[in-house]
DNA sequence: ACGATTATTGCGTTCTT
DNA sequence: AAGAAAACAATAATCGT
């Protein structure tokens, strides 16, 4: 797949095949095969047939309407009459858009929780979240999927279950952007009851991952509490105080761990787990 | 009151020992 | 493999319109 004239790289554009070293034009095509509008959602498979597709509306954008133009005069008593198709045909729309809604909203719930492998209280608060969301007009303009991934990482922050946000993101539908947007949008105007994460939630879970014995996790513990208390992670990601206490307390254990695989574990950067290990040491 | 811009600080990368 | 430092990005605060 070089070029024909010098042999150089080809680089294939839009509609034609241009050498990069020489400029010839190997091949031309004049029919452009890309979709007619730019792409928002990266994986979507966007042809060139059909309506646009739209995320933020229950039904995608694909509801009927009635439509004023005719075509052709109509009696007053035929005009009459399409007035009150309009009207009705649009309130059991509208009724039936929040139960659709909601449908949908329950089902991507269950099946976050589902692959989350969450206990179904969660699935059951997150629902009734979601409803809450609903019923306050937290919705409009905003997308459902992210709502339900967004109402599954709040009940797990009230419940004290430890998930961060990336590992929901990683199994929804929904963008990072679009489930801190939901997410906003919850706690401001719901007011849910969230403190700051704690590191000490992280620990069980890391722990058992990293197959250390219990001793190790207790005394990760103890430094998680002394760091908290010191001040010293105020603002820090707790993931990574978590995984960094881990790691302190098992290499004093003797145990033969990495920086590496503690950071893996909460998905920080060794850096980061290695400068909060110093940080406990100085606040000793 | 809102929006933009700046400043601070944690985070990840790269280089070094 | 662990530590150090310059560059980066996100968030918070301040300023200007």
């Amino acid at each position: 797949m070089g070029c024909g004239e010098c042999g150089g790289r080809v680089r294939k554009a839009e509609t034609e095949a241009v050498c990069e070293d020489c400029g010839l034009v190997l091949s031309e095509d004049a029919i452009e095969r890309g979709p007619e509008w730019r792409s928002l959602d990266e994986d979507a498979d966007r042809r060139r047939t059909g309506a646009p597709l739209t995320a933020s509306r229950h039904d995608r954008g694909l509801s009927t309407e009635i439509g004023f133009g005719t075509g052709s005069e109509v009696s007053g008593k035929r005009q009459r009459q399409l007035v009150r198709m309009r009207r009705q045909h649009n309130r059991a729309r509208l009724e039936s858009k929040a139960e659709r809604n909601k449908l949908y909203a329950h089902t991507e719930i269950r099946r976050l929780v589902s692959v989350m492998s969450l206990p179904t209280s969660v699935r059951d608060q997150s629902c009734s979240l979601f409803s809450s969301a609903q019923s306050e007009d937290l919705l409009c303009g905003r997308s459902l999927e992210g709502f339900a991934a967004a109402a599954v990482y709040a009940t797990c922050r009230t419940q004290s279950i430890a998930r961060t946000m990336d590992e929901v993101v990683d199994v929804a539908r929904a963008s990072k952007e679009e489930l801190k947007t939901a997410y906003d949008a919850l706690n401001r105007d719901l007011g849910l009851p969230v403190g700051p994460i704690s590191p000490t939630e992280y620990l069980p879970r890391y722990a058992s991952d990293l197959g250390v014995a219990a001793e190790v996790e207790s005394r990760a513990r103890e430094y998680a509490v002394v760091l908290v208390e010191s001040g010293r992670v105020a603002g820090k990601n707790p993931s990574g105080v978590a995984a960094a206490c881990l790691y302190k307390a098992a290499d004093e254990a003797g145990v033969p761990i990495k920086q590496r695989d503690a950071a893996d574990l909460a998905a920080v950067s060794r850096m980061t787990v290695s400068s909060t290990v110093r940080d406990i040491e100085t606040v000793e």
